[in-house]
DNA sequence: CATAACGTCGTAAACGTTTACGGACTAGTC
DNA sequence: GACTAGTCCGTAAACGTTTACGACGTTATG
């Protein structure tokens, strides 16, 4: 008598690859072979054990493969969850998700988010303490790098392959790519000059994110190449959030004499912006031109005016990543970084009209 | 010699139960149990065990515990990625994620998520049956059924625990969470309603989500209850998405005589909603009054005006799937569906002031 | 005809872990 | 002292798969 299976939730009819192989009167060696496009396989047995594993749902159980193999043909993405309601759930990452998953999946591998809380636990590498030392993954992406961000340095230590989205001081050489936020915080703080602007007003993350340096430097190079000067009081910190931007927008409005343009590091902190300029009475655009920075959400050709930001293609990004963290596994590709171009997208908000 | 392991990325010192027990001078089979809160194990070993383990920084290996134990200890939550740029990537979701992973992770449950892209392939169950045949988890959450689900249908036949959010026509019994769209469409009609709104408008997915059905009825109800007509030509379909909202908006303001309140499912709708409003000269609140639905998403209190909408907490929900689920993992539990008030939070939008 | 080469397949070991079973002690009981 | 009970631990068999190795039969080669 068979006896029952350990798995709560085991399938009546199918299971395991012995089941097939009797099934097929031939030895489980060979269905494997077949299944696996090995070469020592006669192609008549080899379409036949295809038949019959399609017909019974027969797949290869995933612990027993890579227990073997050691390896999971599972891709892993750390995902930082923000703890309470405050924060924005960045639009941004659906698109870069499917992108990714895209391309994986055309390689046989599979996209898979683990969901983090650093703040949770005492330890805030925990969950990818776990995630390595389970071997739950052979490689990992790491979106939004920090400054200093030991998450890189427990990375190159173990040396798992991963790609990170945003540069770092921290950790090894490894694959990145990152959005030149640089050149976008110039590019948009020059074309507020050359409108005319005269005092304007910068929006950023409080987080130790390295987008926020890269930001920064570039309005300072635009206002330095214009001989502006550097003005602390036209600099907040915020989360990026339209709350963070509400509270920025505040903050930044009351300086006197009134800043006449204002550049956010991203469009969830515009419509806190717009929301306080309508409070004061000041009118977004006539006003007080703005320009929302990186992403370009769903959202933001909707608001009124129309959000000026910058745009990026989301898709094509979560594809190149993992293009990246396939050509690394297949190690053909020495770890080497992208910097990425970000386009600004004209609308209404930074118009006069 | 020790064989190079085949692992690509093996951790340079530490591996393996063996490599403990060697160094401990006792089996495996008794760091195993120590390990693993098993009697049979001297309290001293066992402290040396947990001492060395976490010196050595040993964590068993996720394919060999499951390939043994039958259960992975892992909980998948299929998440639908929709293609192309279009889709509004539901802030919802990060919060609900965050208390989802907090009470399994207590429970040493881990959630990965499993981006699907149904269009992408020819069976839009595929990325569902691999997970399921390859057992690379023990229970799933199943996000926003469909009227007819097939994924339902599918865990009913495989017989695998899972909750879902949302209920369905199809599948057999089973828990789930749904949010009272009904009651939530009744309340904001009969809101209208005794503001003195006689021409109502309503927007809703052209997907065919649960939620529709039940918001209409519930739009519908108090329609009745109040004896105002049906009309079709208030009701707009379209996507949940700014986009779509916008578009709502167009066909729904030239109807004659124009409607002066709009109800949505999403809050996400409204924004397009308020831009056309605006297109058209016309003053939220004052001219046409809008209430957004579920949820409320960290921007909604910072549009002007700031919208009036339904309210939920995220994080409880996550929070409460998790509990379902183990619940039903531990099979103290039978299925039964629980249906979620959502409250209205009142601010501007549906106001004439 | 002897031998080699080839194509196809079965056998069995391995991957890392958990756990049923039994053995070796010690302590307690009559 | 013989027995039982209890404590602790080692042994070894599983879990489902892949793969190195060798065996077998057939065909080509000399």
């Amino acid at each position: 008598m068979k006896k029952p299976s350990l798995i709560p939730h085991a399938q009546a009819g199918a299971s395991g690859i012995r089941d097939l192989a009797a099934r097929l009167g031939i030895s489980i060696g060979t269905v494997s072979r077949a299944l696996n496009d090995k070469p020592d396989v006669n192609p008549e047995t080899r379409k036949r054990v295809i038949a019959a594993a399609s017909e019974l749902g027969y797949v290869p159980q995933q612990s027993g493969r890579s227990l073997r193999k050691g390896a999971t043909h599972n891709i892993g993405l750390l995902w930082e969850i923000p703890e309470g309601r405050a924060a924005y759930g960045e639009p941004f990452f659906l698109s870069l998700f499917g992108g990714t998953q895209q391309v994986l999946s055309a390689r046989g591998y599979d996209l898979v988010i683990m969901p983090d809380q650093p703040g949770a636990t005492a330890d805030p590498l925990a969950r990818l303490r776990r995630i390595i030392q389970q071997r739950q993954v052979d490689a990992l992406i790491l979106p939004w790098t920090r400054t200093m961000d030991p998450r890189l340095d427990y990375l190159a230590e173990v040396g798992i392959p991963f790609v990170a989205l945003g540069r770092s001081r921290s950790g090894g050489p490894h694959p990145w790519i990152d959005l030149d936020f640089e050149q976008a915080g110039e590019f948009a703080t020059a074309r507020f000059i050359a409108a005319g602007h005269r005092r304007i007003a910068i929006a950023i993350p409080a987080d130790s994110l390295m987008q926020k340096r890269f930001f920064l430097a570039g309005y300072r190079r635009a206002l330095k190449a214009a001989g502006l000067p550097f003005e602390r009081a036209l600099v907040a910190e915020g989360h990026v959030t339209p709350a963070g931007g509400y509270a920025a927008a505040t903050r930044l409005l009351d300086v006197i004499p009134r800043p006449t343009a204002m550049l956010a590091i991203d469009s969830s902190m515009a419509v806190g912006i717009y929301r306080r300029l309508a409070e004061l009475g000041l009118s977004c655009g006539q006003d007080v031109a703005v320009i929302g920075g990186v992403h370009d959400t769903p959202m933001t050709e909707f608001l009124v005016p129309a959000l000026t930001c910058f745009s990026l293609d989301t898709v094509a990004l979560g594809r190149r990543l993992a293009e990246i963290l396939l050509a690394r596994l297949d190690s053909k590709a020495n770890p080497a970084g992208e910097l990425w171009p970000i386009v600004l997208v004209e609308r209404q908000s930074d118009r006069i009209d």
